[in-house]
DNA sequence: ATGGTAGAAGGTCTA
């Protein structure tokens, strides 16, 4: 089973290359962030057109994530639990379920990225990935295969930006952001990315500005995360790096896993 | 040198 994750950066303006991608790649199952738009205007022919069950967490202007799976969906969620006043769609999870193989339970994420640190916006990014690293204990009490993905906002390491230095003031690679991430993988969870290509560049995000992409001037901050039941079947892992080459594309690109039947 | 670009909304914010 292929499982991707991709913050396309609204759906709206980017649906063909988005589609191009679909066709190429084929993923079973694939979470998208930033779709920046609401329930209604999301795409549901195009994508049910291609086979896909699809749950939507959308909101006008910002946000806005949806989970796509060519199996049967169960136990589908739309919310993080931990705050009821928080309104930012970030959050969908569900139970995948192919018929006749076992299920896969994915829970697909975009995190608050958390700039101007300090300040209220990199509060609420700390207090969200705690209520993740919540969801996460939960969920691995259920000692089912389960993949955490999407766009995390962390630089979890030195390696996964082409200038570290450049970062270390920034929300994304702030020592209590990174403590956050590695609260969150020693719960049991295996970061399928760096596990399966421990020495290659593995750069998920290339900013627009100041040719960011043409100097390689990437940052790795979109995750694939397995619990130990969904590492026992890892096959592959990878990078669509290609993808942020093409004609108007996303600022990050897709990342993906194959898991063994 | 405190810029640069992109997207959605709508006369500004978020990333």
């Amino acid at each position: 089973m292929k499982i991707a994750a991709f913050n396309v950066n609204s759906i709206g303006a980017r649906l063909p290359r988005i589609l191009e991608w679909f066709d190429a790649a084929r993923p079973d199952v694939a979470v998208l962030q930033e779709i920046k738009c609401v329930n209604e205007k999301f795409p549901e022919l195009e994508f049910g057109d291609r086979g896909y069950n699809i749950a939507v967490n959308g909101q006008k202007s910002y946000n806005g994530v949806a989970l796509l799976s060519k199996f049967p969906l169960e136990d589908v969620l739309k919310t993080l639990p931990g705050d009821e006043t928080d309104d930012q769609a970030r959050y969908v999870e569900a139970l995948i379920c192919p018929p006749g193989a076992r299920p896969v339970r994915v829970s697909g994420l975009y995190a608050p990225n958390g700039n101007p640190a300090p300040g209220p916006k990199f509060d609420y990014k700390l207090a969200w990935m705690r209520r993740l690293n919540a969801r996460a204990r939960t969920l691995l009490a259920l000692e089912e295969a389960l993949v955490i993905c999407g766009d995390f906002n962390v630089i979890p390491q030195a390696e996964d930006a082409a200038n570290p230095g450049a970062w270390t003031q920034d929300a994304l690679f702030l020592p209590e952001t990174r403590a956050a991430w590695r609260e969150l993988l020693n719960l049991g969870l295996t970061d399928a990315l760096r596990q399966m290509r421990p020495h290659d560049r593995l750069f998920t995000f290339w900013d627009y500005q100041a040719g960011a992409w043409e100097r390689d001037n990437g940052i790795r901050i979109d995750h694939m995360l397995l619990s130990p039941q969904a590492a026992d079947r890892l096959k592959d892992a990878g990078v669509d790096r290609a993808e942020r080459g093409k004609n108007k594309p996303s600022d990050h690109v897709p990342v993906w896993v194959e898991l063994s039947a």
